[in-house]
DNA sequence: AAAATCAATCGTAAAGATACGATTAGAATC
DNA sequence: GATTCTAATCGTATCTTTACGATTGATTTT
């Protein structure tokens, strides 16, 4: 079906995967490092630095936009984007409880 | 095209992404939650507790093997999965170090 | 040996993701 | 007002993902 049931997860759990999303793909992890080293924040600088089209960057941004991850503000003729730090906070507590969840001494079925 | 240009990142931003799929769908992280939890280990305990058919549980599990992140054992006529433990370690540190990069300080295009 | 159990795999359908060229829209500049 | 610049969106092709029924293969139990 391609189409993921999210009726029968928890909030949580299809809010992880959400937040998971953001980094699930090389070239969105290329362009939250871009963001985060501030060289370059512009769509077109983005463009420049990563080997892609205008349009597929465009859309990577708009898919870290719907996350919540990134925002875009708009300084004409650009749109300027940058992490939007509640989110990124949001993620940092998110995978950081849940990687902490499982403890390392505990072994495979016993 | 549907497809990623691997070749165009570097080895450490495919391996985030790769690492950031185990997270990236709500049935992963559920199952991953159950091996943790060691309720249940065995993939028809899983199937029990995931309202998904058996050959999608498979098919998950099979991901998440594939990235490393769980292992199968196999205990005739059942195959007991677990968290692979050094995988998890690094799951741990990239995503703690790539977290950690962004400082709350900084504001946006300035 | 036959039947039962469990999980992997096959085949397939439907939806999503990735990528890009072309077009559009908005604003600034000439 | 016309041109230029930037980024979003459209349209489209292709590949991937999700999901499930059915089958297969391996092992255990009868």
């Amino acid at each position: 079906m391609g189409v993921t049931k999210t009726e029968i997860f928890t909030e949580q759990q299809n809010r992880i995967a959400d937040l998971a999303k953001a980094f699930s793909h090389p070239a969105r992890v290329a362009i939250l490092q871009l963001l985060i080293a501030r060289k370059a924040c512009v769509c077109g600088d983005l463009v420049d630095e990563l080997e892609l089209a205008q349009a597929t960057v465009s859309q990577h941004l708009k898919e870290l936009k719907r996350i919540g991850i990134i925002q875009g503000e708009i300084n004409p003729p650009r749109v300027c984007y940058c992490i939007n730090p509640e989110v990124w906070e949001e993620a940092q507590k998110t995978f950081g409880s849940l990687l902490e969840t499982f403890a390392l001494a505990t072994s495979c079925c016993n």
